[in-house]
DNA sequence: CTTGACTCTGGACCACGGTCCAGACTTTAG
DNA sequence: CTAAAGTCTGGACCGTGGTCCAGAGTCAAG
């Protein structure tokens, strides 16, 4: 079951070849094996772990969740599982806050700028070089 | 008014000294002048503009965001501004969109899973490890 | 004058997630 | 058999925004 070299592999998953050896170099992906040659042989297993891999990216999980993720499924622990994904999804809500704080700050300073005239009478300059915090 | 060593305005700004260099370094920030000993000397127009740099950081610019917007705030061109200001504001809106996604993505499978049981019925497994895209 | 606090420089190092390179070797198609 | 395409290794490098270090020199208070 070890019928793809690296170059398909990476194809099929969607990765560069590089990354594939990138995340072998970080623990997250071993070939299932190696030719005498020295190149490396995957099979399904491992295309699947890599494609996991690309899914929990898109997720928003570090490549450190991620080896946490993949030793918790191989304990096959859905607790913990949940648990993960529930600390991730806590972790989303405060970038998101965060950035509709920004958002709103931006959107203030716009609206009240003319886009036109002078410096002084610019909301955005002047909010900027305000003499209060933050 | 150069009255304030490296370390007093770093102080005042609530940055740490290397920070200071460092934007030194990224031409952001020049010392008013220097003493014959070499030691750096700042004045109030110094600790407006390191004020500014961390408010507009606060809002999201990075740092060559706003190395353009205080090139802009000195040519005192408030159409400029304003619209750097639009520009940051789209792609913050894209950002949350983005984190958004993601979160739907983490809200369901955290909702689908009953947090126990065989590692076959946890969804978040079975997601990642889903033959179709993404 | 001494002591402690401050500052100087240049360069190394951190996390993060890769990307790219040279030089050698191997596999595959024709 | 040959040539092209693929792969190997180890290490350097990218951007972002800093942080830390050594060793030397300087400033301010007592």
């Amino acid at each position: 079951m070890s019928n793809l070299g690296i170059g398909q592999l990476a194809k099929r998953a969607g990765v560069a070849i590089d990354t594939v050896r990138y995340y072998e170099r970080n623990d997250l992906l071993s070939p299932a094996g190696r030719l005498a040659s020295g190149y490396r042989r995957y099979g399904e297993a491992e295309l699947k772990r890599l494609r996991f891999i690309r899914r929990a990216k898109a997720l928003g999980f570090t490549l450190a969740d991620i080896r946490g993720l993949l030793t918790l499924s191989d304990e096959r622990s859905v607790a913990r599982i949940k648990q993960a994904a529930e600390v991730k999804l806590a972790d989303v809500d405060r970038r998101i806050e965060e950035l509709e704080r920004i958002r709103e700050g931006l959107r203030t300073l716009v609206k009240a700028c003319p886009g036109h005239g002078r410096a002084e009478s610019c909301p955005i300059l002047n909010a900027l070089n305000a003499e209060d915090a933050p």
